[in-house]
DNA sequence: GTAAAGTTAGTTATCGTTCACTAACATCAT
DNA sequence: ATGATGTTAGTGAACGATAACTAACTTTAC
């Protein structure tokens, strides 16, 4: 399911860039249509209406954050789940730095309703993974255990959150790979038993 | 300097609950007026533009903060002080939940430059004093020395964020006072000597 | 030659804002 | 004290711009 043509996939792509690089208030189909060259009716050609284009950004980005999971899976101990993972996140924002404002857009589509639940099923799909992990952490004594699994998650979710968005607000100005590690260096740290 | 009237001050409020229920997509002249039952011409006796009232609201928002922090300087010890500014942050949210919102509002507002320097002007100046306030206290010996108090600062800053964000999404349905207390416990065996 | 993808030229709705005007109240010279 | 003058805070109607979206026609690729 949810399989997109190639023009379906550009359209994505742009609309993820103009509310990365202006805000969701620049997300206009005449914007949309004018960086890909097009009339703005060519658009309606590929999706329906506006709503379909949000809906189809939202999942984008879960295939994005499952196949990360995944891949992080894979690593032995459960520290180094969580690197494998935030590092994930990290590359991929490298490379297509307009993502990162994903994250953030529970904000950006409060004002309907069902993007704003689809939102916070991935935020929460995020958190229970990372919940999960530093159970396991606890349980296998490599995270410290004296305080509870759901706490240590928020201090961690929340750093890399506020780290993102420093970044962001900079302008991508510097390395978000390198001020990562250093923040997980010291989470790490704080966290381990 | 900034003075307001009754009536500016009664459009503030409206607009920022406006902004904090249904969003920055809500916020319009006509809502505005709708809330304070006159017509939308009658707004501008009181605000020029509508950027004007986006402005106030900042203002408004920033001599909150000054308040605050001018009073956990009063507090003996740096974890004191943390606490007591913290924990003033959450009373003000519970008076007034929709003001929380306002610390969420560089998305909201990204679409203006204008806008989105006075907002992280207001999220750097929280930070310095954190920052300000975490060093005192490694030099203090209250506070452990082997993370910098930059990263020290992240993991609170991120960790409260991301506490009022998910109270917010709840539809303040618990008691962020509370649980903002529990998170201060779990934080403070995390950052103390 | 036909189906998909594009265009031109519109629609309706709503945005922030301004217009001309008015009722209620305050100030002040006579 | 009172009539003239000015101020404050409101109104309904309309402005130009722009939003999402559509009908009808044309181009293009296979």
């Amino acid at each position: 399911m949810a399989e997109f043509t190639s023009r379906q996939k550009e359209i994505i792509g742009k609309a993820i860039n103009i509310i990365s690089e202006k805000g969701i208030q620049e997300l206009t189909m005449k914007n949309i249509a004018g960086r890909i060259n097009v009339t703005e009716p060519a658009i309606y050609r590929h999706f329906d209406n506006k709503m379909n284009i949000l809906l189809a950004i939202l999942e984008y980005y879960k295939t994005e954050i499952e196949i990360l999971r995944k891949k992080s899976e894979e690593e032995e101990g459960c520290l180094k789940k969580i690197e494998s993972y935030t590092e994930g996140h990290f590359k991929n924002f490298k490379k297509q730095p307009a993502v990162a404002s994903i994250l953030f857009a529970e904000e950006i589509f409060r004002s309907d309703k069902v993007l704003s639940k689809k939102i916070w099923e991935i935020i929460d799909l995020n958190q229970q993974y990372i919940i999960k992990t530093i159970e396991e952490g606890i349980a296998g004594k490599e995270i410290r255990n004296d305080i509870p699994a759901e706490y240590l998650s928020i201090m961690i979710m929340g750093s890399f959150r506020l780290l993102i968005r420093k970044w962001r607000s900079s302008g991508y100005k510097y390395d978000l790979a390198k001020e990562g590690k250093n923040l997980w260096a010291n989470l790490n740290m704080v966290i381990k038993k």
